[in-house]
DNA sequence: GCCAGATACTTTAAACCTAAAATATTTAGG
DNA sequence: CCTAAATATTTTAGGTTTAAAGTATCTGGC
């Protein structure tokens, strides 16, 4: 084949971009909507709440409110409601810092790793049923061409 | 380099996986809530509700609300609530079938297709700036390698 | 024609989500 | 010390989202 390509269409780069956009928001939606179910049927825990549970397990001195929303991309203000239905089932508490009487340090319970280790072992099985497709190759390469997106999009580099 | 990849730790695919899958959601989270927060400020429009009208603006001769909540991977429900919020503003009309009054047609009107081809522009732009790190060959290869994850996930492939 | 099941849509309840305003506290400048 | 600005969180209003239940309609077997 020396003419590359007969069959792709000469799009504009933007649209080609555009429908980049379309698949990659496809497949997120998808994935999401798949584990979403599963978490639900199987342990009974919404995708949020499982988003902080897993913040908090890899920050063992726990966060507070900012550091969560930063982390899990989501407004200040959304963290509260979900923080309170986790504290009412007891698997994260607020934990008053002596300092500064603003804020306060959220950490899992007993209760609530112990629980997360179980949920977060079935729910890595599924993701990597989800993405079979993917030899490690492929899925390094993956990671490497998402890596710098969703920094810059959002706050990081605002001059 | 005779041992490629010093730096990086030797993990099970399952994990390699599993990161793979957080970047995707990481950026997917980025670029939506960039868009979503553009669309409010300079077109006060919703994204799921410029997500309906871009629907509707491929298919011309419009759609029901089952085909809508499939194609935009939504509940069904929640269709009927954005549907009403576009068709209060005149930008969508339920027309009835003759064959069948269980269901409707949902078109675009002339305002709400002559307004979304002015939003769908800006969009357009926005999408091609934060996509702006990818050129052709890895948009293409991208679009490839994110193909058939979403269309095996949810419903599609289940006998 | 009748009726069981399928299909299309809406409604409901609960959770999520954002942006913006409100509250409380800390910090820094004077 | 006092106060303005910054910071941390909550509250509010409006919209989105899901799953499940409810209503209306259609289809096919009899």
């Amino acid at each position: 084949m020396t003419t590359a390509k007969l069959n792709a269409a000469p799009r504009p780069l933007s649209k080609q971009r555009l429908r980049l956009w379309l698949r990659l928001l496809r497949a997120a939606r998808g994935i999401e909507g798949e584990l979403r179910e599963r978490l639900r049927k199987e342990y009974a825990i919404t995708m949020p709440q499982f988003d902080v549970m897993a913040a908090l397990a890899r920050k063992q001195g726990g966060m507070n409110m900012t550091e969560l929303s930063r982390m899990l991309m989501v407004s200040n203000g959304n963290v509260t409601g979900i923080i309170d239905r986790l504290a009412a089932e007891k698997l994260v508490l607020r934990q008053a810092p002596a300092t500064d009487r603003r804020s306060f340090i959220v950490r899992l319970t007993p209760k609530g790793a112990s629980q997360f280790a179980v949920v977060a072992r079935a729910h890595e099985g599924w993701v990597d049923e989800l993405l079979a497709d993917f030899d490690a190759a492929e899925a390094d390469h993956l990671i490497e061409m998402l890596g710098g997106l969703a920094s810059s999009s959002r706050g990081e580099t605002q001059s």
